[in-house]
DNA sequence: GCCGGAAGCT
DNA sequence: AGCTTCCGGC
């Protein structure tokens, strides 16, 4: 996940698509850290994985916005990467404020290895994303 | 802000 | 399972 590495189209799938589901927060945050465009909201920052969420009331919207929750916030998102240090997907850079780190030795190397990046985006990253109590 | 238990939802 | 909601404690 170097900087500027962007998907490609065919990595998004509607949500309508068979074998399609929910996008995970991780997936989501990932997301957002390789479109320049929210370089200002969350960006990598320090060490290799480590990044920081610049404005936390907007990434808490962005993902209120793809879950349909409109009442997300800080609060609840971030007990949601909580979550995740047992998972060791993440952990909290300590000291740093709104600074935490992916655990790239998992999350890449070992759950999706990074010479098969390819699936691994087909498999998991979901954009396509209509709010079901959206549907006419 | 950050932590993690607890309960609830899908 | 993967959050969402709520919250007491630090």
């Amino acid at each position: 996940f170097k900087k500027g590495f962007a998907f490609p189209d065919w990595a998004y799938k509607p949500e309508s698509s068979p074998g399609s589901r929910q996008i995970q927060l991780w997936h989501f945050i990932l997301e957002l850290l390789q479109k320049e465009e929210y370089q200002g909201v969350i960006a990598w920052q320090g060490d290799y994985g480590e990044f920081v969420i610049k404005d936390p009331d907007e990434v808490a919207r962005l993902w209120g916005i793809r879950k349909c929750k409109p009442h997300m916030n800080y609060d609840k998102l971030s007990r949601a990467l909580r979550y995740y240090y047992n998972k060791r997907i993440l952990h909290k850079t300590k000291g740093k404020r709104f600074t935490y780190k992916f655990n790239f030795s998992k999350v890449v190397l070992v759950n999706y290895p990074i010479l098969d990046m390819a699936n691994w985006i087909k498999a998991n990253l979901i954009i396509g994303h209509k709010c079901q109590h959206d549907r006419i």
